[in-house]
DNA sequence: CGGAGTGTTGATAAGAGTCAATACTAGTGG
DNA sequence: CCACTAGTATTGACTCTTATCAACACTCCG
C-alpha cells in the first residue's frame, strides 16, 4: 500500500479548532495523518464515511462519475480545507489526491459525539456545510449558464483567491481536471487559456503550463459575469 | 400589495415539528401565513433573511441571475418544502411564486435562538442544509455532464417522486422554468419532451401541456444515466 | 535519449441555441 | 358566451459554440 501513517503531535495544530473545539471541551479525539501518492483514491463514492479529512499539504479532487465514465468534479480541496464531511453514513463523492497529499484524519463518530453535547461544535458543522452549499450553488450557475471563457475566468479568479502565494499561481491540477470541474473538455479549457493569454489577461511562467500570472484581474472579473 | 395575512391556528400543524421542536421544547414561535400571487417575489437575492418559509400550497422557484439576464434556477419548492434557510444574514437566491402560493413563515431569529439551546433543533437545521447540499451536488453533475435528453428525463423522475399524486403529474412550472433549471433553452426542453412522447415514454393528458403521464419509468431511468 | 504523460492547435462534427412561424391555451372584457 | 389577446408551447430552418478527432509540441522522468 501507499499509505504512510504518523501520529499527530499532542499539541493540536488547528484542525480541531476549526470545528470550534476548545482544549477544554474535548481532550482526546483521534488525530492522525495519512499521505496519499499522486492519483490515489482517498475514499470512494458510497463508501461508508468513517473519517473527515483536512488537507495538510497537497490537493484533492472530489468527483462523481456517470456509468459511462463522464466525470464531474464538484470541488478541489487545497491546503487547510476540510472535506469528506457527510451527514449520512456514506460519501457522496470519490476523493483522489491530485498530487502527493498529506491529510489529517478525524474520526467522524468522535466528531458526532462531541456535537451532541457541544452546541458550538454543532454550529461549526452547520457553518461548514453551509459554505459547501454556497459553493455548490454558485457552481450550478456557472455550469448551467456561463460560456467557456466565463467559466475559465471564474476558475482563475477562484484559484487566485485560494492559492495565490504571490502574483503567480501554481495550479496542482491538469487541464482535464479543470475541464471536469467546469463542465468542458480539456481542449476547450486550453483554447480559453490561450485566448486569455492573447488578450494579455494572463501570463505563463517559466517552462511549465501550470504557473499562471494574473496580469489583469479587473478584466478577468469583467469576463466572468457576476450575478 | 398582494399579501393576505392570516394567523395560524395555535395547534401547530407540522412546520415546527419539521425543525425537531416538540410542543414542550418551545411554546411560542411566531407562525404566520402569507399568500403570494403568481409571479411575485417572495424575497430577493442579497436581501436580509428575516424569515424561513414552508410551502403550504403552490410552488416556488429559487434562482440566481447573471448581470445580462441569464437565469439559473437552483431548486423548485413544492408543498411541504422548507426554503429560505440561510446561515449568513442574507438570501443567496431570489424566490418567486410560480403559481398562487401560500407559505408559512418562521422568524429566522426565533429559530436561531431555539437552536442555541436545543441540540435537536440544531441537528435538524444541519440535516436540512445537508439535504439541500446533496441536491445541489447531484444537480452539478446534471448541469456539467448530462445531455439534454438525460436532463429532461432526470427532471421528470425527480418531479414524479415529489408531485405524483397518481399516475399523472401536474407540473406547475413553464417550459422556460424547466429550461432554466436544467441549463437549457425552452425549445430544447420542448423538443426533448416531444421526443420522449414519440418514444412512448411519456403521455400528455387533457388539453394542457403540463399534465404528464409517465408511461415507462424504467426506460426514463435508462435514459437518465446514473452515477 | 526515449517514452509516457500533458498541453496546444487545427479541422470537422454534433448538439444545443437562435430566430421565426404557427398553434394552442387561458384569461379578459364586451 | 364568444371573440380577442397575451402568454405559452411546438416545430422548422439555420447558426454557433463546444465536442470530437487528430497531429504535433513540450516536459518530466526514468
Amino acid at each position: 500500500m501507499f499509505l504512510r501513517i504518523t501520529t499527530a503531535p499532542l499539541s493540536l495544530p488547528n484542525s480541531l479548532n476549526d470545528f470550534g473545539m476548545t482544549s477544554s471541551s474535548n481532550p482526546i479525539v483521534s488525530l492522525n495523518e495519512f499521505t496519499y501518492k499522486k492519483g490515489t483514491e482517498i475514499y470512494g463514492e458510497k463508501e461508508s464515511a468513517e473519517y473527515v479529512y483536512q488537507v495538510k499539504t497537497g490537493a484533492v479532487r472530489s468527483y462523481k462519475l456517470l456509468s459511462d465514465g463522464r466525470r464531474q468534479i464538484g470541488a478541489f480541496h487545497l491546503v487547510g480545507d476540510i472535506f469528506g464531511l457527510e451527514n449520512g453514513a456514506s460519501h457522496r463523492f470519490t476523493a483522489e489526491a491530485i498530487v502527493e497529499t498529506t491529510v489529517r484524519l478525524i474520526r467522524r463518530q468522535s466528531l458526532e459525539t462531541v456535537a451532541d453535547s457541544d452546541v458550538m461544535v454543532a454550529k461549526n458543522l452547520l457553518c461548514m456545510t453551509t459554505n459547501n452549499l454556497q459553493h455548490a450553488e454558485d457552481h450550478m450557475l456557472l455550469l448551467g449558464r456561463k460560456t467557456s471563457l466565463e467559466r475559465v475566468a471564474a476558475f482563475l479568479l477562484e484559484m487566485d483567491k485560494r492559492i495565490a502565494a504571490s502574483a503567480v499561481m501554481a495550479l496542482p491540477m491538469s487541464r482535464r481536471d479543470i475541464a471536469d470541474y467546469l463542465g468542458l473538455t480539456l481542449e476547450t479549457v486550453s483554447r480559453a487559456l490561450s485566448r486569455l493569454h492573447e488578450l494579455g489577461v494572463i501570463g505563463f511562467l517559466g517552462n511549465t503550463q501550470r504557473q499562471i500570472v494574473l496580469l489583469d484581474r479587473q478584466q478577468l472579473a469583467t469576463i466572468d459575469l457576476q450575478d
